[in-house]
This record gives structure tokens, C-alpha cells and sequence, in this order.
DNA sequence: AGCCAGGCATCAG
DNA sequence: CTGATGCATGGC
């Protein structure tokens, strides 16, 4: 068992697979990974796949995930570092299912839509998945820093936070990593420190959110047990927070696929696909009623549609 | 140099 | 309710 004071060298990960069968339809990971959801921020490239730190059960954790075989017979291999051995293995399974959404019926979304315009998007990101945020605190701040500009600066000020103010650890692999701040903490830093980060006028809103949060005025768990419209209206009494990322916080974050993010990408391919000139409101009404429950995978689709063409990519 | 990026608050009508 | 404008920052 324990081959610490053997002469064996002590295995210091576990690996577990994740079979075909155990995935609801098609996936991809670096379609889902790189299509620039506001839940993925802390994931790292690295290798042939992705790893991530979690606590998981208290207890922190660093995944390295991996595909294997096709986006129609998928099979994920996950690396484990810091595992405890009294962790099952199927409770790490059930929390990647969580997260990754291995369990969306994925064809019935492509079956149900086949003769629908956004078809189109089908093919091009086939095995795309919507993903969960595991920190639900940390998508509520990066849905406030993704506005108004590039999905690559959001990212490195959630990443300057992380570094500045959040936590460091160190794995067993050697590696490190900042957590995110807990709200509390980032409440105390001030505004001029989170400006520090080029967070620019964001810096206001991402301070007025950590307090709401902190105080507990703004409860991230009763938020999650309204229905979709009441927790909604509710966001946009909070300075700083719109229509568009009180969308992105309802379906990245707390996991409300009927919340469809309308942003300048999907206002401009709806328009040419349906061949209607709409407001920003009325898209957002339109992919709501005309989608339902996949809303949130039909703004997705068509977002990274959007941005595959726009690269050339399709 | 000027425009755009996973928008929002504010103000005018 | 709808429409115009300023706002930090970085990439092209």
C-alpha cells in the first residue's frame, strides 16, 4: 500500500478515465475550452490538454485533462495530483460531469434544431459544451470583467487579481497557483489596487460586487434557487451588472441554460441568420423564446461561430 | 491614428 | 421606453 518506505517510487497521481458511455453525446474539449465562456478563465494549457486547481471535499486538487479519441466516441483521461486515497475516484468523476456538462443531451439539441438556421453552427463546433464555473464567485467577477472589451484582456485581469490577491499554493507536482480571492477579501483591497490590475472602470463595479457579496446583500445560493426571470431582475439592481452579464453570471456560473448572453458577436449573427434587423433586447427575447431550455447552447453556438468566420477558421 | 472588444451608467427626449 | 455618449485598456 504505502510504498513511501519501500524501495518503489511512490506513484504521486492517480489517473482515471472517463469512457464514451459515460459522455451524454459528441464532445470536445478544446472547442469548449477555447471558445472563450466566461467560466473558464483559470483553466491552463498545457501538454495535449488543460488542468485546473479545485477544492474539492476541502480538499485542493489539480486535474489535467485530456482527450482521447474522437468528438463522436470521446474518452477524457484525467490526471489526478494531490489526491487523498480516501477520495473516491467516482466523486471526481461526478464533479467533472458537473462542470464539463457531460450529461447535456447534446444530440437532441442538434436533432431538435436540424432544420432551424443556426444549424449551420452545428458542424463547425461539433462537441462543444457549455461548462460550469466551479467558483461561482469568481464567474460572477469575470462576467463584470468581460465587458466591453477582448476576451483576452478579461482574462489577464482575472488572472492580475488571482496573482495579487488571492491565495498561492503549492501542488505536489511542484507547480503553484493563486486561487481566487474569497469575497471578503477582495471587499477589503479598495479600488485603486483592483484599477492596478487594468481592470480600468471595471475596478468599481468588480469592488461594489465583492461587498454586496461579502456583507451577504448579494447571495450568490438564493440567487441560484430563483427562477431565471427573478434572479435576473434581481442582478440588475447591482451597479455595474447588465442584461449581458447577468446573463453570463445566470448561465456560467450558476448554470441556468435558458440565460442566452447577447453581446455584439451574437446581435450581429442573428441578424444575418434570421435576416432581421433586431434591438439588443429583442435577440435576447427571440433566443429565449425560440430555444427554451438550449438557449444558452444556441448563444454559445453561434458565438463561436461567429468567431471561427470572423478568423477564417470555417 | 482610429476603431473595436462577450456593455453599462447616465442623461435627454 | 429608446437612443446617444463617456468610459480604461489593449490589439490590430
Amino acid at each position: 500500500m504505502n510504498s513511501s518506505r519501500g524501495k518503489v517510487v511512490t506513484k504521486k497521481f492517480i489517473e482515471i478515465i472517463v469512457k464514451p458511455d459515460e459522455i451524454n453525446g459528441q464532445f470536445s474539449l478544446g472547442a469548449t475550452l477555447s471558445s472563450g465562456q466566461t467560466s473558464e478563465a483559470s483553466w491552463v494549457r498545457a501538454n495535449s490538454g488543460f488542468w485546473n486547481v479545485e477544492e474539492v471535499d476541502g480538499q485542493l486538487l489539480k486535474y489535467e485533462v485530456r482527450q482521447v479519441g474522437t468528438v463522436e466516441k470521446p474518452t477524457l483521461h484525467v490526471k489526478l495530483i494531490g489526491m487523498h486515497s480516501s477520495q473516491s475516484s467516482t466523486a471526481i468523476k461526478d464533479y467533472l460531469t458537473k462542470i464539463l456538462r457531460l450529461n447535456d443531451d447534446l444530440k437532441e439539441f442538434y436533432s431538435k434544431f436540424r432544420n432551424d438556421p443556426v444549424e449551420v453552427t452545428f458542424n463547425p463546433c461539433k462537441g462543444l459544451r457549455l461548462m460550469l464555473a466551479s467558483n461561482p464567485f469568481e464567474s460572477l467577477i469575470c462576467s463584470i470583467s468581460s465587458q466591453n472589451t477582448s476576451i483576452k484582456h478579461w482574462n489577464s485581469i482575472i488572472q492580475s487579481i488571482k496573482a495579487r490577491f488571492g491565495k498561492k499554493v503549492l501542488l505536489l507536482d511542484g507547480s503553484s497557483f493563486y486561487m481566487f480571492p474569497k469575497p471578503k477579501s477582495l471587499a477589503r483591497v479598495g479600488e485603486d489596487a483592483i484599477r492596478s490590475c487594468k481592470a480600468g472602470y471595471r475596478a468599481n463595479y468588480i469592488l461594489t460586487a465583492s461587498r454586496l457579496v461579502a456583507e451577504g446583500k448579494l447571495d450568490l445560493v438564493k440567487l441560484s434557487k430563483m427562477s431565471y426571470e427573478e434572479a435576473h431582475r434581481s442582478l440588475l439592481g447591482v451597479y455595474g451588472i447588465g442584461p449581458k452579464v447577468a446573463d453570463c453570471f445566470l448561465l456560467y456560473g450558476l448554470g441556468f441554460t435558458e440565460a442566452a448572453p447577447v453581446d455584439v458577436w451574437v446581435h450581429r449573427i442573428i441578424q444575418q441568420l434570421y435576416k432581421k434587423s433586431m434591438s439588443v433586447n429583442q435577440v435576447r427575447a427571440f433566443l429565449r423564446n425560440r430555444f427554451g431550455l438550449w438557449a444558452g447552447y444556441a448563444g454559445l453556438y453561434l458565438f463561436h461561430f461567429a468567431r471561427l468566420r470572423s478568423s477564417q477558421l470555417v
